[in-house]
DNA sequence: GTTCTTATTGCAAATATTTGCATTTGCATC
DNA sequence: GATGCAAATGCAAATATTTGCAATAAGAAC
């Protein structure tokens, strides 16, 4: 999903309204390209529009995600990341010791997507994804320290 | 992991310390088997032991979280749920559009954690997982409302 | 058992996010 | 273009979580 007036139709045909405090925040979200938290998209749209509420923020942001417009990573530490969906979806391994965080080939995802859908009918929005776990160097440390 | 004093043992063995506030939070997870928020957690600590703080469960539920010893899920709504890790593992589908969580059976993320390892060295803390996206349901409702 | 070092705790404040409710406003219909 | 209704917004308060720092205490070394 790209350009703007195809996302904005598409929420008005699903039946959301579209309304300037939205299209906004999509704005903001395209300009900016990577990942962002609510507080970055706040702030820019801010910048040009002082009337828009954060919470406003927050339920579009929400409601962006269930439409698979943007994804929404929680990298474990303090707030959660948003970011436009691409046709290159990636993922994320968090290390819990170091926090570092890596990018995962979509390819070992798909076969989860595949067996969820098969055996329980779930059309699991993967991008939704992150990992937590230990990374490489992290395991390395922690053999030689004990 | 299980029995008390196992994971004492083991938190001293990495190098933690072991404090009453650490085995009194340790104790209520134990007690209480399924999922808790900190909250909870806090609640039940407070009702006998009304000195701990806060940030002390906060900190020690995110400790043994690295440690593997408790299992936290975020699934979407408020506030996340924590768990004693078990020798079954269990994750959840949840459902962006209704909220519904569904249990997801071990097998289908095994592959997933094989795949990571070999590919990225990277060992992930599999039982950590919430899958979010639409049930079966919700996709009909879709498909007719459309 | 005393001493020392450093991890852990408590506290208070910062930050992040959600929610209930009254008001406003898209947009479908006339 | 005026009207009506439900969806969306704004606001303020509730809730959830994190953090910096000074005080405390676990456990290693003596």
């Amino acid at each position: 999903m790209s350009g703007h007036t195809t996302i904005v139709n598409h929420l008005r045909r699903t039946g959301y309204r579209v309304t300037p405090q939205r299209v906004i925040i999509l704005e903001a979200l395209q300009r900016q390209g990577g990942h962002m938290t609510a507080e970055d998209i706040y702030a820019r749209v801010r910048a040009e529009h002082p009337y828009i509420n954060r919470s406003t923020v927050y339920r579009t942001l929400d409601m962006l995600s269930k439409e698979n417009i943007i994804t929404v990573t929680d990298l474990g530490k303090g707030s959660v990341h948003y970011e436009m969906s691409s046709d290159e979806p990636h993922h994320h391994m968090v290390c819990q010791q170091c926090g570092k965080v890596e990018e995962v080939d979509h390819a070992l995802l798909e076969p989860l997507q595949n067996s969820l859908l098969r055996k329980y009918k779930f059309k699991a929005n993967i991008e939704h994804f992150a990992i937590f776990g230990l990374c490489h160097k992290c395991q390395e440390k922690l053999r030689k320290a004990r």
